[in-house]
DNA sequence: ACTAACCTATCACCTTACGTGAGAGTCAAG
DNA sequence: CTTGACTCTCACGTAAGGTGATAGGTTAGT
């Protein structure tokens, strides 16, 4: 029969000796005979188990569980990749989520010559298409595009309504300063906020947590806000941040 | 200026108190004061802080980097977050590959079974698994094991050709039944179906022999063959027991 | 048989981002 | 002044090994 010394083992498999030490340790993979010396030897067996861990290891099967798979004979395995395969979909999800909270924060750093509150402050339905071009530019073309959809739709008084909200909406935080970002009363307003964004897109925890960051980050919006009080650019931020956690 | 406790804090911002003493210790959010008990005491700006860092945190973004983007006034975010979505691009491919890897083993886990049954026992699915118990009993298990070990080393599109051949076989005996078992241009047809068995397990004279009878005898494997031509099983066999003659 | 070069063994501490107590001190309320 | 809630500082545990330190084993060439 074969026989592998660590070394030779860990290159045929590509590991690293330490791992296949690791491995004895834990009882995954013990060698076939132990030296005199205490040198391990393997075998042919132990170098296709090592193989199967290692097929397992690469779709991120924890070490245990690579254990169970492989010691009990019985193991539904057609039930424990489907498992794992829900499980990697979440993480698939959830990273698809992550890159798109960057891109949004990315496009609004970029955004430096106007912000948010600016682009559709004092312009009108008509207008917006005018501008269109020049924001796709800067925004991703998605968002806009919803952006776009949602403001045409609106009726000229509804748009009016829309932008007198947001002053309404900053006047009212600039009187409730005294408080803190989380008092409830704080967050009534808050909540008035994050409606009125809803009138461009569709808002999720991630982009809202993001558009906090960027309240305090970005000086343009800072501006903005503490044109109302100084200030109230951090206050929204901490409110936001608190909002977010319940959305 | 407001002040709060690390519970106080723990709890505005969602994390738990031993992550702010982590975060103390590790010098990524500092409380503000101190008291004379040791007391951590946290205010406004801590609290900012404090949800910067988790802002990026939920980016997956290790906090040690986190402490440079916030700590260095001249760090290039933009560049770290392009940086690190590049990283998230990859893990997501990865989670995808993994995704991928699951669903073709998945695939040839079924289709393994689903074909070891209907190739060899021409039963359906459901009732492979009483079918397993019985042609134990038959087969020597050692055999059915050693079959089952090569079917499943084989990836899928051998295996597909593997189906295939067997299809192609029956179809082309099927048209040569008019002449003798013991022709030459059956004998050639029986040798891909002596290849053809060899897929699955190292086949000698007495085996083939013994699969030669299975087939006349055994109902399910007459069913089986008869599907393409009536008699055919029959005629399969007399080929096969001439064929083994000359293995 | 001797030595250099290489291989292997067993500790044992380091890594991330905290969780989970242990034991002791502190604060606000009754 | 006690009770209960809160806080402090160790300090060990996690997963999957990396990275030495120190000591002993094997092998090839002489």
């Amino acid at each position: 029969m074969e026989k592998f010394s660590v070394k030779q083992l860990a290159k045929l498999a590509g590991v690293s000796v330490r791992t296949l030490h690791h491995y004895d340790e834990i009882g995954l993979l013990k060698p076939a005979v132990r030296s005199e010396a205490k040198y391990r030897y393997y075998n042919g067996d132990d170098l296709l188990r090592l193989q199967q861990i290692m097929f397992y290891r690469e779709l991120d099967i924890p070490l245990a569980q690579i254990g169970e798979i492989l010691d009990s004979k019985d193991f539904n395995i057609h039930e424990a990749l489907l498992q794992h395969k829900k499980e990697l979909q979440k993480r698939k999800k959830h990273v698809s989520e992550l890159i798109a909270t960057i891109d949004n924060t990315l496009k609004q750093l970029k955004n430096t010559k106007m912000n948010y509150n600016e682009i559709y402050k004092g312009y009108s339905p008509e207008q917006a298409e005018a501008y269109e071009k020049e924001a796709k530019e800067r925004w991703s073309s998605d968002r806009v595009e919803e952006s776009k959809q949602r403001v045409m739709k609106m009726t000229k008084s509804e748009w009016e309504a829309v932008q007198k909200e947001s002053v309404d909406i900053n006047i009212e935080l600039a009187k409730l300063m005294h408080l803190s970002p989380q008092d409830e009363k704080v967050q009534t307003m808050v909540q008035r906020h994050f409606n009125w964004i809803g009138n461009f897109y569709t808002v999720t925890p991630e982009i809202y947590r993001g558009l906090a960051n960027m309240y305090i980050t970005d000086e343009r919006f800072k501006a903005n806000y503490d044109k109302y009080a100084e200030g109230l650019a951090e206050f929204l931020s901490e409110g936001m941040i608190y909002f977010a956690r319940a959305i």
